[in-house]
DNA sequence: TTGAAAGCGCTACCAG
DNA sequence: CTGGTAGCGCTTTCAA
């Protein structure tokens, strides 16, 4: 393994000069530094990674600490892990991955040894235990998703509050006066972070606008195929013209089915707006608008947050969300009334 | 953050006595090791990650390189990551993710800089770019998979081969004559891995049987309801009264929910044997006999041989397939002839 | 614009 | 059984 010496001695200059040519943090003149460069280059150097930690005083790693549940949908928290691992490499740190049993064991560890600089929190919890031990340690730490209590957290997350309350507009401009959300399995009302966020802004921007609105499950613990036709079923029975999904590809897709074994067309006889997907809502075999969750977006943001807590402006404590798009595949329409719609509205919600 | 004097001062002992105690590399007496371990409780030290691996010559990290690829099946990709996180934490050992989108760059990288001990390699391809870098480097490297060149390496998987075999045995002596093969999408059979080898087993088995044998896939590009639905009626259409199944856990279900819907039951009409499958096939609406792929198993082993490539006893280069084991969940049974058969074995494969 | 050299915190060798 | 101490390879003052 090649070291620092060698490259200065085939440059014909010191170590130092090697060291701030490579780091430029001083001014190298271009003949050197072309000579560095070349040294460099014919030896296959690489600063080791031990000696710069110990030296320097960063280790060009953030640690991404990942709880997986089992309800943990794979898919998305895949996309969230690439995300992140990409971002990070475009500012030349490396990921490690923390997935031990205790969540808090792996965070203290790297937080007392100077493994990472900076420590990443996904798949945050309400009631995350790690908010606690974050508080603790000194490493920066990041979250991505609001626990409840975040006081003195940096916590960065897609605006699910506005976006529902973005869907309910849109749909309540298109005059529909019933409304239907179609969430996770029950299981993610209690355990996880933004499907509650989402159902309670559901519910209060239907009611702001005077809307009748109905919620329905996919699933107890996991989504069902059963559960989610069903709750289709209840949404069409409370007389709703209109759906909002917040739950997963799978699901939706069968939504889609059930609708058209009944015969129902989007949007002529239902209107559907997808909340917080993070595939490609426009690849169902009916495209769907939709406001996503775009996982680079809240990542990107992570790891800038994450640098920046190294630096000298460390970002203020505090939520940071991420603004919705409505990315619109026509599959929401005006209601033409008495089209395709129940007469009876149901029990459910008020109706104004 | 504490370091090794302080802890040294602490419990009075020298510095090199800390370490010593901490590594157990020499014996300490039992007074002193308890005076250190007091203090290295009480100060909560947790010696310096970079120090460590600048002075030892073990970094306690292993690379995980994952090129995620977009025909990815994110659970059982998942379920990989997760077993190799778990058993490298079991041993000491910190995994760090490499998911460069060129594969090589990241290996190369932490190769070079001496970040990791050794590396693992995950979702191989059979004609995998990262053989001939492992080649290039000096860090230990062990496949996960087994890529077509895989001359001088050491791979760890499921022996495939064997499972299929042992499959299509458990149905020839059931008294099957014609078995089918539902398979994985199209495109798995050009850039996967395994797919191609369990097909070509399953066929090659057949025939030394003297079973007709029928195979199809379960979509394209990615695995699609319809296809799958169609895989079912070509495998009655050409006769066969067993199916082994090849493919992820939602096309499981949409066989059984087919089978179902054509009225046919398991294992009277037709007998179902799941091969590689890395989720819990008895948690299945109709539990199904497996040969299953665990994770645990080949990561265990891939961390195993990691660590001991970094010791005297280095793993020989070479293949070491896992052995399969047949999980029965009464999905197979013995063919009443004529009992739900066509009369005509269809046109593939030979007819003994 | 460049060098020399003092550490960074630990491991492991050499003594005792 | 225990101490002293020489590096590990790099970053970063301090000097020139």
């Amino acid at each position: 393994m090649v070291k620092i010496n060698e490259v200065a001695e085939a440059a014909g200059v010191s170590i130092s000069t090697v060291s701030y040519a490579l780091s430029g943090k001083r001014p190298i003149s271009p003949d050197t530094r072309r000579r560095i460069e070349d040294a460099v280059r014919e030896l296959g150097y690489s600063p080791n990674a031990g000696a710069r930690m110990l030296a320097g005083s960063r280790t060009q790693i953030f640690a991404l600490t990942e709880p997986l549940r089992k309800d943990t949908h794979a898919p998305t928290h895949m996309a969230f892990v690439l995300a992140t691992a990409v971002a990070a490499r475009r500012n030349d740190y490396d990921v490690l991955l923390l997935t031990d049993e205790d969540a808090k064991a792996g965070m203290g560890r790297v937080a007392a040894n100077g493994l990472v600089d900076a420590i990443l929190v996904l798949d945050v919890a309400p009631d995350d235990e790690r908010v606690k031990l974050s508080r603790a340690i000194s490493t920066p730490t990041i979250f991505i998703g609001v626990p409840d209590d975040n006081e003195g957290l940096v916590c960065v997350d897609l605006d699910f509050e506005g976006a529902t309350a973005l869907a309910v507009d849109r749909l309540a401009d298109a005059g529909h006066r019933i409304v239907g959300l179609i969430g996770q399995p029950d299981v993610s009302y209690e355990k996880s972070n933004f499907p509650p966020r989402v159902r309670a802004s559901f519910e209060e921007r239907a009611e702001a606008r005077g809307l009748a609105h109905v919620f329905a499950t996919t699933g107890t613990k996991r989504t069902s195929r059963t559960a989610t036709r069903r709750a289709v079923g209840q949404l069409r029975d409370a007389g709703a013209t209109a759906f909002v999904l917040h739950c997963t590809e799978e699901a939706h897709a069968v939504v889609l089915g059930e609708l058209a074994e009944l015969g129902l067309r989007v949007p002529d006889d239902v209107s559907l707006v997808s909340v917080g997907a993070s595939f490609d809502t426009g690849a169902l075999a009916t495209p769907l608008d939709s406001i996503p969750l775009v996982p680079e977006a809240s990542c990107d943001l992570a790891v800038d947050l994450a640098i920046r807590s190294l630096g000298e402006d460390r970002p203020e404590p505090g939520l940071r969300l991420i603004a919705p798009t409505y990315v619109s595949n026509a599959s929401v329409a005006a209601l033409v009334p008495g089209a395709g719609v129940h007469s009876s509205p149901g029990s459910e919600g008020p109706t104004p």
